[in-house]
DNA sequence: TGGAGAAGTGTGAGCGCTAACACAGCTGAA
DNA sequence: TTCAGCTGTGTTAGCGCTCACACTTCTCCA
């Protein structure tokens, strides 16, 4: 790579004048344009290695009228979910041949979504995810006008805009069933905050399953995602455990709306003295990498986020390039990971 | 936000025309430029307002030689500590009017370093954060020429490339003092894979702190990040537990190099009968969210994610915009976290 | 009252690329 | 031999902005 006699980066007209041909056939070269004979391509190629020349992105974005940019719009990228989704997207984006810039955002009303919108489509992106499941945000996206397509993650498929989800409602129907199969009466349920889509899909999950089954359908409680919420609630259930409390069936199984908190419950329930799984069983709701060293193992259900990234951004493609809009909606299947936390009780 | 007749965004000359200006003066209202009359001014925000208007950026980047974007490369994202520096340094970014895209990569050898610096220089970033603390990457890093400025994150000092890193070495004295103060003879350590700066880092701050107190320096053992990982060394720890086995000291406390492989750990003994912290103590790093609630919450180290991420971007726009360049390196101070896992053992 | 200097605004060129078209040279069927 | 229709290449005109400079209008002091 020689750098040029000034210190500016080669252009396209450099490289041009060094091969001996017209700025245009380094075009055709540079974009695989098949009239251009072999000699010809062969000594612009050598042209542009001698002068490690690149091509402008900016003014290739303003000729073309394609950024080739991607917007993500994310909660809390800190926790593993939307990290891990953000990871596969950006994969996937990187493979066709887009950049992709993500804006984490503390908290998603409608005043930090459109902040982060226009701060997006400053930069011209193309198109846009939001990976949210809380309510007020998906719904203040339904309302927002943007120049560009924008694909949700987890929000919901009531939404006319196009998204991915994992099936949280079978995800938890699969371990409220697996609960009930290994002998519990019923299976209590720590949900998650209740403006959050998939919280709200995975308490209806639960509750579904218990009614097909005929079993009693406790009260839920809700926490926040995290340990310390889970903790609290654990404390609470703890103090019913095994026993039959006024109107309420017996404890003896609880499905906790994701891992983080199964691992305060658990804890919780550990200092009360109740035993797990052998007392109470616990499943949790996610596996993260932690869940299979928790004490004990955790069951729980599988979010494979990789793929759910991936298929967000084939989506987002499809509608930029206008191909033929297979899908609007797509699902990832979840997956029951059975562990030691809810092991057959000793009949 | 009206669209123009025909379905091109309006640009800056539609802007001047419907104001009744020149689009110099367009432009000057909105880089804030003080010599524009304030009823002019005021007569072309209304115009931008009723048009929609936004600024092209690749225009702007092409006449201005500036695309404010800036590029990370990462090892793995969906971890706790590069996902949360990643977020850290992704707001202070956008506050300074930049746009982030992050690579995030499996393995960072020099090839999959290279392309990922290639992907994001054709994009024009202006500069490029490293987040990497493995030898090898960082050794590629120091050979690789770029047009830009390069930052590293944990790439350790020694490097020429300016960069911010915890004090590990000082976390790791202070978990392993912390232990001897409490009353154990001496501290075992799991080590993190020895081709990690941050690992190394962390084995000599234990060691130091060892040799300094004259305590007897026992073999360490190195995982690899992992919470399997550090089952399996637990396990072969666990037989140790309280004997004095052949000529090695006395295992009554561990400092494990991260909170996951220390997860891992706590189960192994936990498995085989040993008490945490009656028997064996346990410390690890990092304190991500679960620490708190581990059996029994972890004694760590917290690392200050978030500043390290604005501390990398404080390091970069220096560089980029050629202010004084205060500081090459930055050391963010680590903080000692105490809780049951270390509890004083009955005397 | 004049004119120096500041404040406010407009003009034209050019950033580095692609799109559209023009055109030369070659092939091969009428 | 002719010319329609390819292949391969060059020419020109923007894309939408900023920069440098030119110009007009005010302000204020000699």
């Amino acid at each position: 790579m020689r750098q040029s006699a000034t210190d500016r980066p080669p252009t396209m007209a450099d490289v041009a004048r060094v091969a001996g041909v017209s700025h245009q056939t380094v075009s055709r070269v540079l974009s695989g344009h098949p009239n251009v004979r072999k000699a010809t391509r062969a000594g612009v190629q050598r042209a542009i290695d001698e002068l490690g020349y690149r091509r402008n992105s900016a003014a290739r974005a303003l000729a073309t009228r394609r950024t080739r940019t991607l917007g993500v719009i994310a909660v809390n990228t800190t926790f593993h979910g939307p990290a891990s989704t953000l990871s596969g997207l950006e994969g996937a984006a990187r493979e066709q041949g887009y950049l992709v810039s993500a804006v984490s955002l503390r908290t998603v009303d409608k005043e930090a979504l459109t902040q982060a919108m226009t701060h997006l489509a400053t930069w011209g992106v193309e198109g846009v995810v939001v990976i949210t499941s809380q309510r007020q945000a998906v719904d203040a996206l339904a309302e927002l006008r943007t120049p560009f397509p924008v694909v949700t993650v987890e929000g919901g498929h009531s939404l006319a805009l196009p998204g991915v989800a994992l099936d949280q409602y079978l995800g938890a129907r699969l371990v409220t069933e697996h609960l009930l199969a290994v002998g519990h009466e019923t299976v209590w349920h720590v949900a998650g905050p209740q403006d959050w889509l998939e919280a709200e899909a995975r308490t209806a999950g639960w509750r579904a399953a218990l009614e097909d089954a005929g079993a009693p359908v406790p009260p839920s409680l809700a926490g926040d995602w995290s340990p310390l919420s889970g903790f609290r609630i654990g404390q609470q259930l703890a103090g019913r455990a095994g026993r039959r409390s006024g109107p309420d069936p017996r404890l003896s199984a609880v499905f906790v709306a994701n891992d983080q908190m199964a691992l305060g419950v658990l804890r919780a329930l550990g200092e009360a003295g109740v035993r797990t799984p052998a007392d109470v069983a616990v499943a949790g709701f996610d596996d993260i990498p932690e869940a299979e060293f928790f004490p004990p193992p955790l069951t729980t259900v599988r979010q494979d986020f990789g793929a759910i990234g991936r298929a967000s951004i084939r989506l987002l493609i499809d509608r930029i390039e206008e191909r033929a809009l297979r899908d609007t909606h797509l699902t990832v299947a979840p997956q029951l990971i059975v562990r030691a936390s809810t092991a057959r009780p000793l009949a």
